[in-house]
DNA sequence: TAGGCCATCTGGTCCT
DNA sequence: AGGACCAGATGGCCTA
């Protein structure tokens, strides 16, 4: 299930003020032992503790009864030293959170070049990761073969592993029709014109608006994935030097949206704020008949299910796969 | 209300 | 000693 993700706080709220320091205290190890989580127990309020302990320890230790503890002696935590790590402890989380928000911006990175992208309805992380595997695969598969991607298993491809609701908007979003705004990019086109060849692609369903946006032709013309080139290119030997696709070094503009319907700007560029939501339009088993999905929806929102093949052993490349499949199986 | 997803805190480990 | 990375724990938000 894809959602619009709203941050539960502020985040300067979150770094600026932990929950202990909501209640006023110095430190978590403060808090009220009930409120205590043990994870959040914490350096500072260990630290304390283990203070408390040496000194009993010491005190046992005068009395003969217990061995000796081995290894090197903890140092007695002063309140110097208590500051010490108090301020490191501090400097850690905030280069933690640092550090998780580049992998996010990294995520939404992705998202952008992923077939269905809205800043509205963004991916879960695990169902990016899923599809960009999915999807590098495909991509390698229309280019291995030289051959026009069938519709049906294109998607299906793409949809490998993914919930039922990303599959849906995966299969809602490659969907469109073959009148895209982005066919002005007659050059890159005619460069691989032979190793990329989804003329005859079309998805188009009746009833779906006109998107502004991309459909799979554009969207496969459009990307250019730095991956081929890491990889050395051993399953792309057959194509030609200059199909082999460059370094993208661009701006991130999203290939497609999720509900293919974005606004545009008056450059007319897509107004990634103003997208839209994801819309199912389509009637079931439209993209494949025979696979109708038996999960139940809303009556009046028709689904436009994809069949789910929650195995990976099926793929068509074991080459680029060996490398793939382990990584996003559950 | 349960479950999914997320951000954050935390302690451990490894490396410089 | 300190930074990067990781995984576990936890609570908040949202949706079915």
């Amino acid at each position: 299930m894809t959602k619009t993700y709203v941050k539960p706080k502020e985040m300067s709220e979150l770094v600026n003020t932990p929950s202990w320091v909501d209640k006023g205290l110095n430190s978590q190890s403060e808090m009220k032992e009930e409120e205590r989580r043990p994870a959040a127990y914490g350096v500072l309020g260990s630290l304390a503790e283990e203070h408390d302990s040496i000194e009993e320890e010491d005190e046992e230790e005068e009395d003969g009864e217990k061995p000796k503890r081995r290894g090197p002696k903890k140092k007695k935590m002063t309140k110097a030293r208590l500051e010490r790590f108090r301020a490191r402890r501090v400097k850690a989380n905030a280069r933690e959170r640092t550090r998780m928000h580049g992998l996010n911006d990294a995520l939404d990175n992705l998202r952008r070049v992923m077939p269905c992208y809205s800043k509205t309805q963004k991916l879960s992380k695990i169902e990016t990761l899923r599809l960009a595997r999915n999807y590098i695969w495909a991509l390698s598969e229309v280019l291995e073969t030289g051959q026009t991607p069938e519709g049906k298993g294109f998607v299906e491809m793409l949809c490998k592993g993914l919930s039922q609701p990303t599959s849906n908007l995966v299969a809602g979003c490659l969907q469109l029709g073959p009148q895209a705004v982005l066919l002005e990019k007659h050059e890159e086109k005619s460069i691989c014109d032979s190793a990329i060849s989804v003329h005859n692609f079309n998805y188009q369903s009746p009833g779906l608006p006109s998107p502004p946006y991309g459909h799979m032709e554009t969207h496969l013309i459009h990307l250019k994935p730095p991956v081929f080139k890491s990889l050395g290119e051993p399953s792309f030997g057959s194509h030609p030097p200059d199909c082999s696709p460059p370094l993208y070094e661009g701006p991130l503009t999203p290939p497609l949206s999720i509900s293919g319907n974005f606004s545009l700007k008056q450059d007319g560029s897509p107004d990634l704020d103003k997208s839209y939501g994801f819309i199912p339009h389509y009637p079931s088993a439209n993209l494949s008949s025979g696979h109708v999905h038996s999960t139940p929806f809303q009556a009046g929102t028709p689904r436009y299910d994809v069949p789910i093949d929650m195995s990976y052993d099926s793929y068509p490349h074991p080459g680029i796969g060996t490398q793939l499949n382990a990584i996003f199986t559950d």
